[in-house]
Order: structure tokens, then C-alpha cells, then sequence
DNA sequence: TCACAGATGAAACATATTTTCGATCCTGAC
DNA sequence: GTCAGGATCGAAAATATGTTTCATCTGTGA
């Protein structure tokens, strides 16, 4: 466009800036059909319609197409993207595709209803995703940066870990045996309660329990973390219930938050994503504070699965 | 290419998926860009980082324009949009303008700053929530429905099924296969591979064997699923990397997001939330079509455990 | 070092947009 | 009624833009 100008100006024409009254609307542009519909002739009061009816629609289509769908021509299309403030159609287009854009973030509110049978899958992974996104932001907001920082500090200088979790817990309590592991700590997560409390005996000061629950009742994990408790190990309970059962035998508790749960979205699935950013927070703590021996760890167990890959296709 | 090696490991397979099936995205661009970042040449890459950098002002470029500010050509512009899943340049470049209209409109801009190791608690807690939701939307943004549908359905009517996992992903796949269980269905998990070999020649025509694997390249879990799809079952892939080696043996292909990732930020993070969150969207999806029998079992797995908690306190 | 596969850009080619220009349609005066 | 003058409009030419081809280049493994 910038290049027809030079083109154009085969004659001496000094260096008039182009009259350019209109700026190119962002998205007020259904306004802008409206104010100048009146001094629009007939075909292009249908284009300019059709194209603030449906721009979406009308993004897709070329000059000629959108010219097919409003019966009209390419010249009129083009007359009528000048007329409400663009070089061209092309950037009409452009226009209409950020409007578009913007009118489907902003239609997105209904998800927040339950997930249900009939649901289209399409609906099922958007209320999923909003949920745990949720489940995140109200995690965060009401975690306890002191016991956070208290659980922290324990773990980088335990010489032993343990952490106790069951059913979907028991993945929550693996990750977190397998990340602290990595960074050479000593951790092991159990899911069988009686070897949990056989080991747990061997427990003592300096060391650390995690129990992982999000009920805060359940007696495979309350029983080793008591036991590892009592032999004087530092004590430390993820869990939804900052008043249940397992916190009398806890020196620190995390909370998880707990979001609404139904029938086809059991309790395991928000209360797992709370249970891992808490988990995720204290790998990270204690990655910062035992750095110097952390970061080689991290290296080195990178460098070992390497060969576990098959080599670089491309 | 990916259709050619499924073709190539030859057997009767009856309805192959249509070749496109991917969308182009409205707004969940840059998540694409670093899913196939890793898989792109040099100068595309450039092209990506380039247009995920600016959209507003990249949608105001032509390829030519666009070529020059990224120092490659038009052809090169052009192989960009079309790996990105676009038709051609002229599309990219109206979603970017949507996406640049989305920005403009007050849409969160991403203000990720990386975790160091003096970041105060505080910081990781608001970083590593922050970085999940993002991952969260991206992946939600990405799923390919049509993909998505077909996993659901081969597992709902499978007799039995078999979860592939290594690592952090070997949680992802205990977790499927705890919840299809919980629902009634046969599932395992198998995270030792030498076993997960010897189980996967079990399979036949009507089961189902889902690998996890970030990387696409994990040769303990492309092995079984390899097994498992010369032996008739279909297959489903859950990858970061959709052109992965693992997908030359995948009916169904599920792509997990994958986000940037630092010393600090182990690549286990940002994936395993995303795998989890396709983990639960088949899950879920399993459970609608089979909600008959998934509702009284859910129900019952639920009872059975009660007694594992202690008496109501309060 | 060579052979090869893949990556790359210049230029040919195809498509989309813009402009030109003549046909048509309206309006109002006679 | 009809005719002049001007506004409106679309077909098609002219141009810009996007896409494809193909030869060259670059890096990699034998």
C-alpha cells in the first residue's frame, strides 16, 4: 500500500501527507457501521452488515467471497473497508479477525457448571481445566508461608525421609520421594502401611515424615506419621483438613485446598493437583536452599536417563 | 509421514483418522510454538519466536515483511505457518491478529519470570501456580478433540487395558490406571518394561494400550507399545511431542504442552500437570460412556473405603 | 573425505486485492 | 416523457501478496 503510493506518484506532488481522518478501529466496529450506515450507499450497507453481523464468518472470506455473500462486487467490498476507516480489505480483515478472536474469549463464562453424562467432550476438558485452574489459585492463596518456610528448612537438613501416602495419595507421596531423591536426599515413600510403620521406627530426631491425606482421617497414613512422631522425627501433614485427625502428630501442616466434587469428578482429581503444587513448593524450597549439592544432582540424573532416549531424529 | 510408519508397520487397520485433524488455534499459540518448537529447523524457530513474540506486530506484516525481519525467506515463512497447523501464512496471520486482539483486550499477559534461587517462598509459591494454570489452558487449548474422542472410545469398550510410564510419567499412568479400574474396567499399569513387554504381547485386537511419555523418545515405553500395536490393540500415545518416535506406533495421539523449563523447574512439572489433565479428560470421558456400570462401581470403591478412616471427629 | 539427507532461499507460479473504467441506474429539470 | 449529469456499481486489468518449485547449500555420519 505504502509501495502503490510511491508508484502512484508520478507527478510532482510534494510530500502531502494522505488525508487518513479514521484510524483503524480495534473492536468498536459494530459502532462505527451504525454511525456510518446512513451515508453508505445500498451495497455497501449490505456489506458492512453482513460483515459487523459475522465476523468471524466474514474473517474466513476472501474479497471475493465475502463480494459472493453480500451480492456484490470485490470493488464494492474494498469501497466499503475505506469507508469505515481502512487502507484495504485486507486489513478490515485483520480487524474482523481480532474482533472475533475477542468475542470468543469473552463468550466463555458457562463452564462453571457441573460436568454431567451428556456433556460433549469439548465441555468435559474446559470445566476440567477451569476447575484445577482453581484449585490452584485458592491452593496458593491459602498456603502457609510460615509453615511452608518451617517445612522446608526440615527437610533440606533431614538426614532421612519418609512420606506416607495412600491410594491416589500414594502418587503425590512417590512424586515427592522421587524429586527429593533426585537432589540427593534420602527419601522413600511408602504405600504399604505396615512397612510404613515398620520403618518409621527407625526414625529419630532430624529426620522428617510427610503424610500425604487428603481427608486428614486416613489410618494408614496417621499411624506411621504418630509412630514417626513419637521416635521424635520432624513431622509434617499435607492435607484438606487442617483440623483432622492426622495433624495431632504433625509439626507442620500445608494446607490443600478442596473444591467442589461430584460424582463423575471424584475428590482424587482437584485435591491431587492441590496436594502437587504443595509438593512441587517444597521440592523447589529445599532445591534452593541445599543448591550446591541439588544442582549437580539434577545434572547428573539428567545425564543418566540420556541414553534411555532414542537418539535425535529430526 | 506419521501415517506412513503406521501404514508401514502393517496390519488391517480399518478407519484411519483423517490426516488434518489439527485445528488451527485461536489464542493458545505460543503453547503451540514450544510443543514443536524442538522438532523445527533453525530458521523456523526463528520464525515461531518471532511471532509468538510480537503477534500485534506481526500480523501487520506480509510474508515478504516477515521473511526480512526474521533474516529467512518466504518459503521458510510459509513451512512456519504450516507446521504451526495452519493452512498457509495467510491464516497465521489472522489468528494472530485475533491473538494480538485477545492481548490488547486485557487478557493476563504473560509476566512468567523464571524461578531463581533466591527467590523468597512467597515468589515460588505464586511462579509455580502460576506457570500450572498456563499449562493448564495451553493444554486444554491444544487437545485435539477428534484424538480425544477416539481414545475415549477404544478404551471404553476395551477389554483390558495397559499403561506405559517411566519416571515422573510412570505416576501419570498408575493414576489412569487406578481411576479405570475404580470405574470397573481392566486396566494395569506397568512401569517396569521388561514386564510391560511381556504383558503387552498378551494384547489383541479390542484392547487398549496408552504409553506416557513426555519426550516421545523413551525406548522403555515405545518397546511395549510397539508390541502391543503388532499385536492388533489399539494404541494411544500421550506426548509433548507429536512427532515423536512413540507416535510411529500410536492409533490415537494426545499432545501434552510443554512449558519453559529451567534448572529449577524440572521438565517433570509442567508435563506431568498436563498429562494428568488428558489423563482426566479420558478418564472422565470412559466414565460418561460407560456410566451404567462406572457409577454403582464408583460407588462401591468409595464404600469400601471408609473403614480405612478414622470415625468423624467433631 | 565423501555421499547424502535435510534445510534453505531465489525465483517461478498461483491467488488475492486493488484499481480502472465503462455500463447502469437514479434524479430532477425541461 | 425524456434527457443530462452524476452517483453507483461491477468486470476485468493491474498489482501485490502468498505459495510452490527447484537448485544450492549445510551439516552429519560412514
Amino acid at each position: 500500500m505504502k509501495e502503490n503510493f510511491a508508484r502512484r506518484a508520478g507527478r510532482p506532488r510534494p510530500v502531502a501527507v494522505p488525508p487518513r481522518p479514521a484510524p483503524p478501529e480495534p473492536a468498536a466496529l459494530a459502532a462505527k457501521v451504525r454511525t456510518m450506515a446512513p451515508s453508505m450507499t445500498r451495497s455497501m450497507q449490505r456489506v458492512a452488515e453482513t460483515v459487523a453481523g459475522d465476523p468471524a464468518g466474514c474473517a474466513a472470506l476472501t474479497v471475493t467471497g465475502l463480494a459472493e455473500r453480500t451480492g456484490t462486487s470485490e470493488a464494492t467490498v474494498v469501497r466499503t473497508a475505506r469507508l469505515l476507516g481502512y487502507p484495504g480489505y485486507r486489513d478490515l480483515r485483520l480487524a474482523l479477525a481480532g474482533l472475533a478472536a475477542q468475542q470468543a474469549s469473552g463468550a466463555a463464562p458457562a463452564v462453571t457448571a457441573d460436568i454431567s453424562v451428556d456433556d460433549p467432550l469439548s465441555d468435559v476438558v474446559a470445566k476440567l481445566a477451569h476447575d484445577e485452574r482453581q484449585t490452584l489459585t485458592d491452593t496458593a492463596g491459602a498456603l502457609d508461608l510460615v509453615q511452608l518456610e518451617a517445612a522446608v528448612s526440615a527437610l533440606a537438613t533431614a538426614r532421612r525421609v519418609d512420606v506416607y501416602g495412600t491410594g491416589a495419595s500414594s502418587l503425590v507421596a512417590q512424586d515427592l520421594a522421587q524429586k527429593l531423591l533426585r537432589i540427593g536426599l534420602i527419601a522413600h515413600a511408602h504405600a504399604d502401611p505396615h512397612l510404613a510403620v515398620t520403618n518409621a521406627v527407625q526414625l529419630r530426631t532430624g529426620d522428617v515424615a510427610v503424610a500425604i491425606t487428603h481427608s486428614g482421617r486416613t489410618v494408614d497414613v496417621i499411624e506411621p506419621l504418630q509412630v514417626a512422631f513419637d521416635h521424635g522425627a520432624t513431622t509434617i501433614a499435607v492435607t484438606g483438613r487442617p483440623d483432622g485427625e492426622v495433624t495431632h502428630y504433625a509439626d507442620h501442616i500445608l494446607t490443600t485446598s478442596t473444591a467442589r466434587e461430584s460424582e463423575l469428578r471424584p475428590a482424587a482429581m482437584s485435591s491431587r493437583t492441590s496436594q502437587l503444587l504443595v509438593i512441587d513448593c517444597l521440592f523447589i524450597g529445599v532445591a534452593q536452599r541445599t543448591y550446591d549439592s541439588a544442582a549437580p544432582a539434577l545434572h547428573a540424573s539428567y545425564e543418566a536417563l540420556a541414553h534411555r532416549h532414542t537418539p535425535r531424529e529430526r
